[in-house]
RNA sequence: CGGGGUGUAGCGCAGUUGGUAGCGCACCGCGUUUGGGACGCGGGGGUCCGCGGUUCGAGUCCGCGCACCCCGACCA
């Protein structure tokens, strides 16, 4: 391992996210431009999240399957915003086993048209609704900028289908899907992002509406971080997902879509990280506790690899994640800085002192340095950690909390607006105009980032761009 | 596609008037070390981005390609 010190935060933080990405052993380059190998480490974590996510649509009532990769070029064709929005970014293959084929497949930039397809044949009645699927899979986007976890031309996500009787139920989907999100964004992840309806310029193409959640990285850019669609009937008319309801109709079905992918990974990086590395919230971390076990020679080796061995047995009777790194020929301190750089959240030093004294020694990830040590007795050591995982838990929410509302301003006019968007949020009145949108970005570089719907203290306001009355506020954000 | 930059060991770089390639880290071996990034000795690893040209001789000079990175237009 490198004994350089990473790039620091403030001074680079591009350089500081793509050298912690790659020294952490969280992902690499492929070969190819724009793709991404997900090394062990990384796709651990994404193993965690993945399960704290299925967890949550099993519990929803929403099932797994899976969905060919190659679609007809036509399906993509068939509703109109969604080609336009998703044409220039397309992977189509022309041949197939040498030959040229009758018709060019798609690689899924997405699964919407393939499961409109589908779905068309299943439904028949209101009594095969609601279908809830998710999907596991990848998806292709032919991207120019790319950047590891946030934006590579292939990316692992989920993707949930649902179709639906009424436009309510859609709708309830919709934000069910969203408040899933949020739950785990804040439980899981310890992230508190933002939430609300997209623009008419941001939203999905082929989504009636939108919502999504945008999360604050270290550097004050925005991240939109995953995202929930009511498709309205769209996709139904397109590909025709009809139903006969109880009194023999034919009705169009309203449908929903809802992703969230592995660039949430490069959120918990871009929420937690410091100048020592990545630090993972300790419900989604590989490794909850490393052990490091500290020795001179062969005898205090035996002895300390006695408790060691002890101790990390009762942890991991206890599910607690722990790894223990016996590793020979590194010193501690190399050890302590190797893995803060990946970010464990709690380390636990054995040494000859810590034997003799029946004690260990506790280094908090989060509280960086001596403040973040103490020395505590065995003696319910289990019970100690899990605490201590908590508490580590809750701080690093705590204080993604403090630092997004410390860097969340309300412009008392446009020119106030321009300074806050320059490093930061601003919750500002806005029109809602696609027109008042361009001209601020143009001006800012920041586009808004979701309307949250929230209880204003007062009915409406004038938008901070053009001055018109509006009844709703935005978040504006520069944004990845 | 516009504007700028870089291609030399896995990574980061040096390479003088053109003379046959080196440094740091990483890697392998042996020994001493180990409570905040250990040290010594030994070792392996190169179509110098590609093609063409000038020359007795090109990493170096000339021409043409290609790739990648950064900044803009597009994006989970």
């Amino acid at each position: 391992m490198s004994k350089k010190k990473l790039p620091s935060r403030t001074e680079d933080y591009n350089d500081w996210y793509n050298t912690v990405v790659m020294r952490a052993d969280l992902a690499d380059y492929g070969p190819a431009r724009g793709t991404m190998i997900v090394k062990p480490y990384g796709w651990t974590l994404w193993e965690n999240m993945q399960q704290a996510l299925d967890r949550r649509f099993k519990d929803t009532g929403h099932v797994n399957a899976g969905f060919p990769m190659f679609i007809p070029k036509s399906f993509i064709d068939r509703e109109a915003s969604h080609v336009e929005g998703f044409s220039p970014e397309l992977a189509v293959v022309t041949i197939g086993g040498g030959k040229q084929l009758e018709e060019p497949l798609v690689v899924r930039p997405t699964s919407e048209t393939i499961i409109g397809h589908t779905y068309s044949k299943w439904i028949k009645s209101y009594r095969d609704l609601p279908v809830l699927i998710n999907l596991w899979n990848s998806v292709v986007r032919w991207e120019l900028r790319t950047k590891l976890f946030l934006r590579t031309l292939e990316f692992w996500w989920q993707e949930g289908h649902t179709a639906h009787a009424t436009y309510e139920e859609a709708q309830e989907e919709t934000l069910q899907m969203l408040e899933v999100y949020i739950d785990f964004a804040r439980n899981e992840a310890a992230i508190a992002p933002f939430y609300g309806r997209k623009s008419n310029s941001e939203k999905f193409p082929g989504a009636d509406v939108t919502y999504s959640i945008e999360a604050m990285m270290g550097d004050k850019k925005a991240l939109q971080a995953g995202t929930s669609h009511n498709l309205g009937q769209n996709f139904a008319k397109a590909f025709d997902i009809q139903y006969l309801d109880n009194n023999n109709e034919m009705q169009y079905c309203w449908t929903t879509s809802w992703g969230l992918s592995t660039r949430f990974i490069g959120a918990m990086i871009m929420t937690h990280g410091d100048d020592q590395g990545i630090i993972m919230p300790p419900r989604l971390a590989p490794h909850q506790v490393v052990l490091i076990p500290i020795h001179k020679d062969d005898g205090q080796k035996s002895i300390v690899m006695e408790t060691v061995d002890r101790i990390s047995t009762e942890l991991l009777d206890h599910d607690i994640r722990v790894h223990i790194d016996d590793r020979e020929g590194f010193t501690p301190g190399h050890k302590f800085n190797y893995w803060e750089l990946r970010g464990v959240p709690l380390r636990m030093e054995i040494g000859p002192k810590d034997v003799a004294n029946q004690s260990v020694t506790l280094a908090r990830r989060d509280i960086v340095g001596k403040e973040g040590k103490n020395i505590v007795s065995q003696e319910n050591i289990t019970s100690k950690v899990s605490d201590l995982l908590i508490v580590i838990q809750d701080s690093l929410l705590e204080r993604a909390i403090k630092f997004r509302d410390g860097n969340t301003c309300e412009p008392r006019d446009y020119d106030h607006f321009k300074e806050i968007v320059a490093d930061g949020f601003a919750l500002a009145w806005w029109c809602g105009e696609d027109t008042c949108e361009i001209a601020i970005k143009s001006d800012t570089k920041a586009t808004s980032r979701c309307i949250p719907d929230i209880d204003l203290p007062v009915k409406g306001g004038a938008c901070i761009y053009c001055g018109k009355m509006s009844k709703d506020k935005a978040y504006f954000a520069k944004s990845y």
